[in-house]
DNA sequence: AGTTACCGTTACTTCCGGTAACAGTAATCC
DNA sequence: GGATTACTGTTACCGGAAGTAACGGTAACT
């Protein structure tokens, strides 16, 4: 990143876009090999074993991520991507309250129980392993929570209820789902079916009786619509909301 | 382990007895390094930096721990330990109920608000690391949940209600007050009061609602007791509930 | 034709978890 | 008292995996 645009001026040269698309891709390929060199080796495997799955060699892979934790960041994205791509017509449609936080649990864990093992690695592994500075685990979880977050800060503040609560609320909601879902995959003692109307109850009846103590009282099953397309919230230190 | 008893016969020797404690209190002792060094150092300690902090060399860390993943694993059990010593009052003594979960959740934060870097270490790099054979990770977060699961268990039972949702309550509830609670460590943008009441909240909610489904009311701020002294309930996998 | 920006390799260094080998001390058993 | 046991500790090494250096090849744009 901003590396000095030394002799040629900007516009003209099309070999410096052109590539732009093609490394893209190319990162692509990797974190697809990493995971496919990850359900088959497990949670260890090195680089090498990465590189070999991809085709290629080692320095090859790191001409794409800067370390090791670069790539398992992006197969961390690649699994978000895949999570929301899953949860969000349930999040951003209309439908009655219930139906909608089901569908959500529904798509979060059928996503995890069709892929485990990315699942494992990104979720319990964490991608540690880093002399890193900063929050590399799980800014993904983040970026799910904020999502959420900002879609409950609607709600409350369309019911002038405290918003307040909205970001740990949607920190609360999504560990619960994540740690029980994790739960569920490892020991899969109850259908899927049985665990999403669980977690749907508990979503919906705190829900509820955080409205309820607010005054308010909605119908589970009756259609709540507030939509502004649901936009993701990347940044969590932006002050954004200041009254 | 299973050394071969050569010539002396098992019952005479006090010789091997007597160390026992010895090394128990030297594995706490190297625990206590350990959690200096860490932070002291951050997350990224090095064995050398562990044994120096103990006033040690490597080797000697090596007689007493098997490996990294189990000195760390030492160090998480340590942590599970004082959680839930602060926990269990809350836990096991009567009172109203919406006041022990207040007291519980409370217990938990004021906890990771005092051992952030223990906290950090335990929870959010999972001291993995290690080509393990199965959940190194997060027995503790087990030990803690079953816990809880059977603590909600016995209220589910004793309402006559299906208390097949026990362990999945169990783990969200857990899951929801770690991630919360992970996300107000990093950015304390809210009063440990504020955050401890909210999720309070979301619990009360949920138990009240479940309740109430199953055609139970009952008053947060009436007494509830049930208590069997609270036991811990360490092996998840052991088939105990049959029917 | 020359430049740029990739493709890819082999062989290396570095760091760190873990071990081998060696030596000293205090208590228990006979 | 002497042997045995079970620790105390050290230095010096091994091995594996992350990451790098240095080299060479190819295709497209100017």
């Amino acid at each position: 990143m901003g590396r000095a645009v030394k002799g040629s001026r900007e516009g003209g040269d099309a070999r410096r876009e052109r590539w732009r698309a093609h490394r893209e891709a190319r990162r692509e390929e990797f974190v697809d090999a990493t995971i496919r060199a990850l359900t088959k080796h497990g949670p260890e495997v090195g680089m090498d074993e990465i590189a070999a799955e991809a085709g290629v060699t080692k320095p090859v892979l790191y001409r794409h991520f800067a370390d090791k934790s670069d790539l398992y960041l992006a197969v961390g994205h690649r699994g978000t991507e895949m999570l929301l791509e899953r949860m969000r017509p349930a999040l951003v449609d209309d439908g009655t309250p219930y139906e909608r936080i089901h569908r959500a649990v529904d798509a979060y864990l059928s996503t995890i129980e069709e892929h485990p093992a990315l699942y494992h690695f990104v979720v319990r592994r964490s991608f540690a392993d880093k002399p890193v500075e900063q929050d590399v685990v799980s800014q993904d979880k983040q970026l799910i929570a904020n999502t959420l977050a900002r879609l409950l800060g609607d709600y409350l503040r369309a019911f002038e209820l405290d918003s307040g609560g909205a970001e740990p609320w949607a920190y609360a909601v999504v560990g619960m789902v994540q740690s029980a879902g994790d739960w569920w995959l490892e020991r899969q003692s109850m259908t899927r079916q049985s665990l999403t109307e669980y977690l749907t109850k508990i979503i919906w009846f705190a829900i509820e009786g955080l409205l309820r103590s607010g005054g308010i009282a909605i119908d589970p099953d009756l259609p709540l619509s507030l939509g502004p397309a649901l936009r993701l919230v990347p940044d969590p230190e932006s002050p954004a909301s200041a009254g």
